[in-house]
DNA sequence: CCATCTTTGTGCACGCGTTCACAAAGACAT
DNA sequence: ATGTCTTTGTGAACGCGTGCACAAAGATGG
């Protein structure tokens, strides 16, 4: 999971709990591919499957929405694309800035899937002055200095950090001084935000850190304990125990 | 959040929760950050604060690996990020392949949190025969055939996917024949794998969508009632298609 | 050596999220 | 119209994660 909530603890937004929430857009792009092979109808059971959810869940999370489905067929594709859709916000076009034009930047600037779901990207921020100018994505890139200018001009209350750690925080005050209330970090710092924005976070190398806790784990087991901690082996006294023989070499004092 | 566990639902691995798992990573960066300012020792709170979490819930997650603080002062910083190294398995090289280097496989090829942390690249393959020995963040990318061939040899059991969603599976697959066992997608599909190996999904498009989802939500809130759903008042005969213009003309009954 | 003060480690309670299992609802055939 | 069969919608139980609040542990000063 690359992502973490920031605010809003566990706020049941309008009744619709969080876990929900963060699951529609798989249902919906689920849905959407069905609606472009013209399948009318679906049930519980079978989207459930290509969502790569369990089916009562499914059906809970729709029935917050709404009594959608019909018993003994099943759900209306195009009518749920629809209600998801309005749910998600996504029949409006939210205009979207990205800030610091690296890789990472031009990559998301790149990215098809935004366009496609009702996020249009506005414009592109980068802090050197060489970038401006410079078309990515067919789109010129502008000057920092913009910044509040353009956030203002087109109404943008999404914004997306793409910039070394050092200047993120920055990044951030600026934005939300300028009116965006939404954040999408990829950053690896933590963010501190007033009341009332909204950050979401996305770490490439949280993730992979996570994968590596599952993957030594799984070494470990098959392993056997013995062999298990190839860290253990350089550890000179040692005494280790289980999979995580803990005992450090030499203790802070 | 752009996450998503897609095996092990909620099993505890060896005790130590999946909570706790994914937040072992912040803790360890905002500990790096204390280590080079060679602060030797931090509170609960202070790290808590630096990481963005509850102090409780911090203390709660170091307990999980063991009683590593002193009472009345604290953790010791160094041996700390040790200890929370050792735990995620950092204290090993793990080599990463990286398949599809299009904008966003260039990206993280070029993202230096990978090698700060214990992750190598060590290799980048893409489908394209035109991008094969074409270097990329000093790296020569190598032909999909080659796949299985770079993975045995290197020992690699982490793959990332950063490929377009129609190749993804079927990379998916290879990857995992060729015995990779934990894989980082990024491609936006459900990928189904066998028992024992780990998915953690990356989404852009749809962290974006739940942000969408609390924007409008606030924009609807401070509108007020009446206005509160923009897209409800277009409705009845609809018209105003969203972004993916997928509005049913009528309404299935 | 004792008192005080700081900070950890954790027992406990609460709430969210997940899953099961089933009754209600409707389609469809006869 | 009636019965059967499919699938939804949800009540209820359970488990995980979070946060409070406090006792235990140790440092520090006199």
């Amino acid at each position: 999971m690359a992502t973490g909530r920031t605010h809003r603890p566990a706020t049941r937004s309008r009744g619709i709990p969080e876990a929900t929430v963060a699951r529609l857009p798989l249902y919906l792009r689920a849905l959407t591919a069905l609606s472009e092979r013209s399948v009318p109808t679906v049930s519980s059971e079978e989207l459930a499957a290509a969502a790569g959810v369990n089916s009562a869940k499914l059906r809970k999370d729709f029935s917050y929405l709404g009594s959608y489905g019909t018993r003994g067929v099943g759900y209306d594709v195009e009518y749920l694309v629809y209600q998801i859709s309005r749910e998600l916000g996504l029949t409006q076009d939210w205009p979207v800035v990205i800030v610091g034009i690296g890789n990472l930047g031009a990559a998301l600037a790149n990215y098809g899937g935004f366009a496609s779901r009702g996020f249009r990207v506005a414009a592109l921020i980068d802090a050197d002055p060489a970038m401006a100018g410079k078309p990515v994505a067919g789109i010129p890139v502008q000057h920092t200095d913009e910044l509040e200018k353009i956030i203002q001009d087109n109404g943008v209350s999404i914004g997306v950090i793409a910039t070394p750690a050092g200047a993120a925080q920055q990044v951030c005050d600026r934005l939300v001084a300028a009116g965006v209330t939404s954040i999408l970090n990829f950053a690896p710092t933590v963010l501190s935000v007033p009341d009332g924005v909204d950050v979401r976070k996305v770490d490439l190398s949280i993730e992979l850190q996570i994968l590596a806790f599952h993957e030594q784990r799984k070494a470990g087991e098959e392993a056997g304990a013995a062999a298990a901690h190839p860290a253990a082996a350089t550890r000179p006294d040692a005494a280790d125990q289980g999979p995580d023989g803990d005992v450090p070499a030499v203790m802070p004092a």
